[in-house]
RNA sequence: GCUGGUGUAGCUCAAUUGGUAGAGCAGCUGAUUUGUAAUCAGCAGGUCGCGGGUUCGAGUCCCAUCACCAGCUCCA
């Protein structure tokens, strides 16, 4: 922790060092902020020149410079009034100062003929930053906000050592290698088309064996676990938006079919299946000894994301979630908030991203009431009920403020990208609002009619999405469970065709039926190249004196040759591999 | 949506100051029948993302648009 505070501390310094180069070189600009971050640190400047890899460099250079002038830093504070003459030609600091509450220490730090408003702390001298990096130039809106001036950012990494700086370049030139937006189209589990259009990503026969794979799996588990599925429709009448609310808050996001102005009647594709699956609930009148009732469904959803936010299968218009809506009771929630969190566990331990996740427990924000349903008090106790669980659950959360949905609080499940993008895989989520919308009612025991709480909740998150993480997390070499072809048969030579397809009928025949067939007559080196690009997890070469001994030459994926093995005796081995998900 | 970048064959990339679009791999056809990273020969494949414009002439210059990539914002 220390030694991350020391580094935290050199990045932030290295963003003062290349703030002051940059001004040496470009003497307009007009400095906002720059922080350190996880990974590194940035800059952001306003002005009208566009830095261009070539400036980056220069930069660079002059960073170098003023590394080797050895600078002092030095700090001071300063009244308010003198801050503000001090910092009169740079407006965003200006900003950043008036904004300082009553009594606030305004404290600058000083580099030679550079000074910056900064809280601080900062290392003593520049020379301390020798290993970085300057990675990209990119814009960035003052203060994130969109409706402001998009500023221009400069990101950055700096470490302690040269040797440190070098691993850590090589371990975005690798995590790059595995990025699924390009491995997950040379493998072919996915391409798009200029005719189809942005976001909406064409799913090849390996893409879509492994959503199979993935669905069935999913279903399977859901319903051990006493959820029922459903089939709703993918369309409805804006009126159900309007119900749910969605017309109000999420009709950007919608594609809305038809014409309001003309048409008596419009429709809108669904973002989302809460409405969709409340209608099943609504089906008849409930009681409580119907409760907890929970329905799940493999559900696709459409949403008009803007332009510019498609990645991969990662962010996408057209996907399908793991889906469900539980209803239950006011003393039945906690079990069954706990009964969700296990599923998408348990799913996401087999699935081995469980390591790489973190919680968020995303709550509203009080000062943006336009973007939520409900009053005060029923956010305080939704949340409360949500923050009360997570404490007896034990779940380690980071907060998110003005991350909720729009009807309530979020547990959500977060995780990296290889280029270090957090998103949301899996949520699940509190609602006492919609129920009371839709007319949701149970007969309780005391006879009187209660609207019950409802809890959202995904148990692997949308298959697209997760497929893509799946990529990044095993570089394209999919667990043998869910690879879309698990073995890839060789023979040697045409004469052994018959018996390669006798093994392939004996595999089927044990239930192995992703298997392909390499026949093309090539060298046995070359085909085997083909299969280890392709990521198989196993290869079953196919000669004479396997026919002979009515075997198979086995070589894994993980193992290497692993010698000659009857069939049987392979098909053994792999069925358990399959049947344990081994990783 | 915003900022910046990129679009030439399925993939990776060439194409001098604007002057007849090339190669390797993949594909197809034949030959080869092979034991662990590339067997030989031949063939085919491109309105240079799409649409305008400038020019005698545009892959190359200009405008517009679409898609892809990174970042911002937004989100599962």
């Amino acid at each position: 922790m220390e030694e991350m505070n020391e580094l935290q501390t050199l990045r932030h310094s290295a963003s003062h060092v290349m703030a002051q180069a940059v001004k040496r070189l470009f003497p307009d600009v007009k400095l906002a902020i720059g922080p350190a971050i996880d990974t590194g640190f940035y800059y952001d400047f306003d002005t009208e020149h566009t830095f261009t890899p070539e400036d980056l460099e220069k930069i660079e250079a002059e960073m170098k410079k003023i590394a080797k002038e050895n600078l002092k830093i030095e700090r001071f504070e300063l009244p308010r009034d003198e801050a503000l003459e001090l910092m009169k030609d740079e407006p965003y600091k200006t900003e950043l100062i008036t904004e300082l509450p009553e009594g606030e220490v305004i404290s600058f730090y000083k580099q030679d003929d550079f000074t910056d408003l900064c809280a601080g702390p900062h290392i003593k001298y520049t020379s301390k930053v020798k290993a970085f990096k300057l990675l990209s130039a990119t814009g960035a809106y003052w203060r994130g906000n969109e409706k402001n001036k998009m500023l221009q950012r400069i990101y950055g990494t700096a470490f302690q050592t040269k040797q440190e700086l070098e691993e850590h370049l090589e371990h975005l030139e690798e995590a790059k290698k595995r990025d699924h937006n390009k491995l997950g189209r040379e493998l072919e589990y996915f391409t798009t088309s200029d005719l189809i259009g942005q976001g909406l990503p064409i799913m090849l026969p390996k893409g879509a064996r492994v959503l199979q794979v993935l669905q069935r799996w999913v279903e399977d588990e859901e319903q051990k676990r006493g959820w029922q599925l459903t089939k709703t429709p993918f369309m409805a009448k804006s009126d159900l938006y309007k119900l749910s609310g969605h017309w109000g808050h999420y009709k950007e996001g919608m594609f809305v079919l038809g014409d309001e102005e003309t048409d008596k009647e419009v429709f809108a594709l669904r973002p989302m299946t809460c409405p969709f699956q409340y209608q099943a609930f609504l089906n008849r009148g409930r009681s409580y000894r119907d409760l907890p009732m929970r329905l799940n469904e493999t559900s696709t959803l459409f949403r008009n994301e803007a332009s510019g936010e498609m990645h991969g299968l990662i962010r996408v218009r057209q996907f399908t979630i793991s889906e469900g809506h539980l209803m239950c009771t006011p003393e039945q929630l906690e079990d069954e908030f706990k009964g969700c969190l296990e599923l998408a566990s348990d799913m996401l331990k087999i699935l081995g991203l469980y390591e790489d996740v973190s919680f968020r427990f995303s709550q509203w924000d009080p000062n943006d009431r336009e973007k939520y349903i409900g009053t005060q008090e029923q956010w305080d106790e939704a949340q409360g009920t949500m923050e009360r669980i997570l404490k007896h659950l034990d779940i380690p959360y980071k907060i998110g403020i003005g991350e909720a949905a729009f009807y309530g609080p979020k547990l959500d499940i977060q995780i990296k990208n290889v280029h270090g993008k957090e998103d949301t895989l899996i949520t699940i989520q509190i609602d006492q609002m919609l129920a009371e919308k839709f007319g949701m009612e149970y007969v309780d025991k005391d006879g009187a009619k209660k609207n019950p709480y409802i809890i959202h909740r995904t148990s692997i998150g949308c298959y697209e999405r997760t497929l893509a993480l799946l990529i990044e997390k095993y570089a394209g070499a999919l667990p043998c469970w869910m690879a879309p072809v698990q073995v890839k048969l060789m023979p040697i030579a045409d004469r052994h065709l018959d018996y390669v397809n006798k093994v392939k009928q004996a595999l089927a025949d044990s239930g192995i039926v992703r298997v392909e067939i390499d026949d093309r007559s090539e060298k046995i080196g070359y085909k085997i190249r083909e299969a280890q690009l392709e990521k198989v997890p196993y290869m079953l070469i196919i000669g004479d004196k396997d026919i002979e001994n009515n075997a198979v030459s086995v070589r894994s994926r993980k193992d290497g040759d692993i010698g000659s093995m009857p069939i049987d005796e392979f098909v053994v081995k792999i069925k358990e591999e399959i049947e344990t998900k081994a990783k």
